[in-house]
DNA sequence: ATCCAGGTCTACC
DNA sequence: GGTAGACCTGGA
């Protein structure tokens, strides 16, 4: 199956810290899983090649859907584009796109990000799916779905926590926030799916997300609703860009976090996550200037 | 070895 | 309402 794709750059958009299960293969090709469904794409130029499996009525849409190519870049890049510095971040990551995730699979991925490092997000994250989802073979090949809220909470809180060597998923601290997000959904305690929060004005989602689920604070919550709930105002403010925000656009004076959102708010407007997510994927770069 | 990592929670002020 | 310390584990 093939597509036409406009101002999109797949390797950007998979390797710049959004997503963390998506796997490299040889001749350019990509390996995922999209909710229940294994896809493998690469990309020629405009073209994107993929496929889809199991087979499903639109892959065409599936696509086009996760990788939000309906998003008019252009317009996007005309609003976000403030000054030199973003400029040269959107010119060295031309074509990456956000990508639309499953909100669960966003959540649990978030709250495990914090206070470690990607490389050990991505591997704690596979561990869970080939643990706790449902196996799909393709192409000879072993895929896990990202285990359901049901599936998950199946999980013994050690299993989750233990490191590593001890069979584990590593999580540390950090298991028992999984853990009682899954059942928290499992047991529909919250009273609406988290679909459901797509409809949300961002200031109530933000602050739903953080009040209702443990480990989530404002950054995971931004990272949520940025990734997986469509809200492209949301700009996490994390570690890379709280430093490139002050260094940039404060001269390094000490200000608070609520400083930095308005500012990013006001600055860069409806699209600021796009805009924190190229800054973000030029952390190292912009970061050499001082 | 010692330190830090896509932060959050808790305890204080 | 805002700020220091602790926090699991893995990797440099």
């Amino acid at each position: 199956m093939k597509l036409r794709a406009h101002l999109f750059d797949l390797n950007q958009s998979l390797c710049c810290g959004q997503v963390f299960r998506w796997e490299p293969g040889n001749d350019q090709w990509w390996f995922g899983v999209i909710y229940d469904h294994v896809v493998k794409i690469r990309q020629d130029d405009g073209e994107l090649e993929f496929f889809v499996s199991p087979e499903i009525e639109d892959p065409k849409e599936i696509i086009s859907l996760y990788f939000r190519l309906d998003d008019d870049l252009e317009s996007i890049y005309k609003r976000i584009t403030k000054d030199s510095y973003i400029e040269e971040a959107i010119e060295n990551a031309r074509g990456l796109r956000l990508i639309r995730q499953d909100p669960w699979e966003c959540m649990i991925s978030f709250i495990i990000s914090q206070n470690t490092q990607i490389p050990k997000i991505k591997r704690s994250i596979e561990t869970i799916a080939q643990r706790y989802g449902t196996k799909l073979n393709w192409d000879g090949k072993d895929f896990y779905t990202f285990p359901t809220p049901e599936q998950l909470s199946s999980a013994k809180i050690y299993e989750l926590k233990e490191g590593f060597d001890k069979g584990g998923c590593a999580l540390g601290y950090r298991a028992k926030y999984v853990l009682s997000s899954a059942l928290l959904l499992k047991n529909n305690s919250l009273g609406l799916s988290l679909e459901e929060f797509r409809e949300m004005p961002y200031d109530h989602a933000h602050k739903i997300l953080q009040e209702s689920f443990c480990g989530i604070g404002p950054k995971v919550a931004d990272c949520i609703m940025l990734f997986s709930m469509d809200k492209l105002e949301a700009c996490p403010l994390d570690t890379w860009i709280r430093k490139i925000i002050l260094n940039l656009y404060f001269k390094n004076k000490k200000v608070n976090d609520r400083k930095i959102r308005e500012f990013c708010s006001e600055y860069f407007g409806e699209f600021a996550g796009y805009a924190q997510e190229y800054l973000f994927c030029n952390r190292l770069k912009l970061c050499q200037y001082f």
